[in-house]
DNA sequence: CGACATCTGTCACGCACTGACAGATTCGCT
DNA sequence: AGCGAATCTGTCAGTGCGTGACAGATGTCG
């Protein structure tokens, strides 16, 4: 899941700093799921861990950042599950299998399901955690949209079609997310995401009612 | 601009608080462009107008509800533009006329359009008021989404397309107006939404690089 | 004018977030 | 091991956003 060949050569300091940020992210959400991410402090997240809320800004930029941080983790790994598409898939087509992928082994629990599942109750109940995730999303277009352009073999800065696509993909997995929890809530928001990105495929502009 | 035919029976006190409400978006945007929209502070917004911190939020849940007020009244634009659209147009055609005939009603200044050119300067300068932005897009999704399923002749919560459609749309939007700023300052954002909804119409599952 | 509804200012408060400083911990080097 | 440098942490003080509660001001209607 990380073949990324980095040394785990971490230093005493490192794998401190490491240990008190799973610490704050797993105290955060066990607060969250209890009492709701309002009626949760910053004071409380810290205290849980015994550190200063001081503390807990140095490692969350926001009390929302904490919330958001396994979603912006998700990004990185369709990243790395992009690169290992085959070179020949068109730009959509790789992005749908990237992203279901992704979806996945989140479903099956290989990383931590249970905050998995609670970050789209967040995002449905605090409007403060969802503009975040939108905000990050949108951060993330960008790194994105330069891997769709590298994958199409066009300037992703003069080309407009690779923002395009990203941000349009980016959209589809929302629609998907916002039916699994809205309308569909006993299919597995993948399979959901996968229906999204095939009608993406087959063109979206549909007639109007004869 | 605006055939709705109600009545203009507006009591004292109705008239009253629309002025205030104008006020107050005024002496905002008036400061936001000359001190930046962090550095100004809810009170000194109400100070310029001359009411109480507390009244300020009686019109606005937020600070940045002030900034993207004006977006908010765009999308109530597109609804009406795209209702006029005739009816035999395809969703994302019509999606896209209504989308730039509202940009060029607002590039010609119709309305205010200072006000206007400031909002992208806002949202690309602080964080918040992108975090605002995106998530009022969302909330006018489903908006959007049903009235995209009228014109379809579909049921706007069992078929995903609309929602999907709305969200692509959108999507496309934001990509026009983020060129616009970042690499395009010369073009209007008008026909970069032009554009980038031509490039939806022809579909976009571009083939890798040969 | 008087009864009533609505709007507004004042006060008090909680919470998110930040800069500055000092003490503790770790690191790199001899 | 020991020492100086870099880094991390807690404490403190402060700013600003946002909200409930209450009383007074203002508009509304008979």
């Amino acid at each position: 899941m990380s073949p990324t060949t980095t040394v785990e050569v971490t230093s005493l300091r490192e794998r401190k700093k490491q240990r008190t940020r799973e610490a704050l992210i797993d105290a955060a959400f066990e607060l969250f799921t209890t009492k709701g991410f309002e009626a949760t402090t910053v004071d409380e997240i810290a205290e849980a861990v015994e550190v200063s809320s001081r503390t807990f800004f140095r490692y969350f930029g926001s009390k929302e950042d904490v919330a958001t941080s396994l979603q912006l983790q998700q990004f990185l790994d369709v990243y790395s599950a992009l690169d290992a598409r085959p070179a020949g898939e068109p730009v959509v087509t790789a992005l749908r299998h990237a992203c279901v992928q992704v979806l996945r082994a989140y479903e099956e629990g290989e990383n931590d399901s249970a905050q998995f599942a609670c970050v789209t109750q967040l995002v449905q109940e605090s409007p403060a955690v969802m503009a975040r995730s939108l905000e990050m999303c949108t951060e993330q277009l960008d790194e994105l949209s330069r891997r769709v352009a590298a994958r199409m073999g066009v300037d992703p800065v003069a080309d407009p079609r690779p923002k395009l696509v990203a941000s349009v993909a980016s959209a589809a997995l929302q629609v998907a997310v916002r039916a699994w929890r809205e309308t569909e809530p006993d299919e597995k928001v993948s399979d959901l995401a996968d229906r999204a990105f095939a009608l993406l495929e087959a063109g979206i502009n549909y007639p109007a009612a004869p």
